[in-house]
DNA sequence: CAACAAAGCGACCGATCGGTCGCTTTGTTG
DNA sequence: CAACAAAGCGACCGATCGGTCGCTTTGTTG
């Protein structure tokens, strides 16, 4: 069942996905080299022709693996929120908290990405915009639930509140290093708490919100 | 007074200058490569460097004009509005004018440059920071201004709103590709304007704004 | 016109990058 | 153990990049 060979190149596979996605967030998806990416576990440059074709075959893995990251470190904890605006907070909780604990060297994988990428067309880019937009499909449809749900007003534009939440919340990557202290941070949750009680139907709802995700 | 061999080798520099920022907007500013540079402009490689002693020099130069142009296109139109809450929304208007209006390819020289640089520590880094802090300052300061005249409630946060007005401005880059719409503009523009109308003594002020920087 | 200086050129260089190719090592299957 | 296959290696290649160096062209100054 367990191949011992095939075992051990998911080993390398899968860690160099995760060193390839923490170098991108620095260097961008163009700025990652085979030879360094090699180098860095102690594997030959030509080893990695085995798993991926060329560049852009290890770019598209990596576009995949981040967003699968992402998942993980900052939706599937925002699910155990309870849903409606609750967890729409959660969901900016968690991102918050995702770079605040520097998961990733350059703050995020796709902040970068999607600026290095945004005038190349080709393969990467489609995969990258698919992400961004999935993210974006995702805060729309909690909006919209929450507004189903009667805890925000029914005026609620969901696209709108999604750009503004991505806005607010992908900025605060540049502004951390920008300002050189945590108060971006700061700003970024009080800008999204004022907006959502500013729309909610029961604004104490949001009160003394926890940053874990948890349900209150 | 005017050497026509000094008058020569400034209109180059100008040129190379204006089209270097163009491509930095889309490359970013290590993705311009000298040749590429010269090639356009029917300069040799090597007469560049008649102008800057190395690529980090010319980069440097680069960020310096492209603060200019910000400077030109979007802060100098805005200055024509009325000081207080209006100018603060001319800034923004000016802003998405200059995004719409496509004056750089990429978009945004600073947005791509800062996410590029952002982890690289140097002197291209600390200039491209300057620029951005001196244009939050601008911005915090226009608010407390208005906060000054009464147009602004006493409790607006100057940091907190310049963070905002930087981030929905900013965003409006990524999304205006990412939704393939005007749409984008339209988002930012409202999220701002609900913004400063909340904040705002005489929500009026607003009304109808116009979308030239001119008083009204 | 002579002396000078700034702008610009063309040939060239070392370093690095993505990628190829034939081979070896590691492990599986009968 | 023999046959096979997947992972991984080392030497090598063409292309490109930033940068150098000696020279030419263009224009100025006395």
């Amino acid at each position: 069942m367990t191949d011992g060979r095939k075992a051990r190149g998911e080993r390398t596979r899968a860690a160099v996905l995760d060193t390839a996605v923490a170098l991108a967030s620095v260097d961008g998806l163009d700025g990652i080299t085979l030879g360094q990416l090699a180098a860095s576990h102690g594997v030959s440059k030509s080893g990695l022709f085995a798993h991926w074709r060329d560049k852009e075959d290890l770019q598209l893995a990596v576009v995949d693996r981040a967003r699968e990251q992402w998942w993980n470190e900052v939706v599937r904890p925002a699910f155990a929120a309870p849903r409606g605006i609750r967890q729409l907070w959660a969901l900016h909780e968690q991102r918050m908290g995702f770079y605040e604990r520097r998961v990733l060297p350059g703050g995020c994988f796709f902040a970068t990405a999607v600026h290095e990428f945004d005038d190349h067309p080709g393969p990467v880019r489609d995969r990258i915009f698919d992400a961004l937009r999935h993210w974006l499909r995702l805060l729309r449809n909690t909006v919209k639930e929450a507004v189903a749900m009667g805890e925000l007003r029914d005026e609620t534009d969901p696209k709108q509140l999604a750009f503004e939440m991505q806005a607010i919340g992908v900025a605060v990557v540049t502004h951390s290093r920008l300002l050189a202290s945590a108060s971006a941070y700061q700003y970024s949750r009080q800008a999204i708490l004022d907006r959502l009680r500013a729309l909610a139907i029961d604004p104490s709802l949001l009160d003394e919100p926890k940053r874990n995700g948890e349900p209150t």
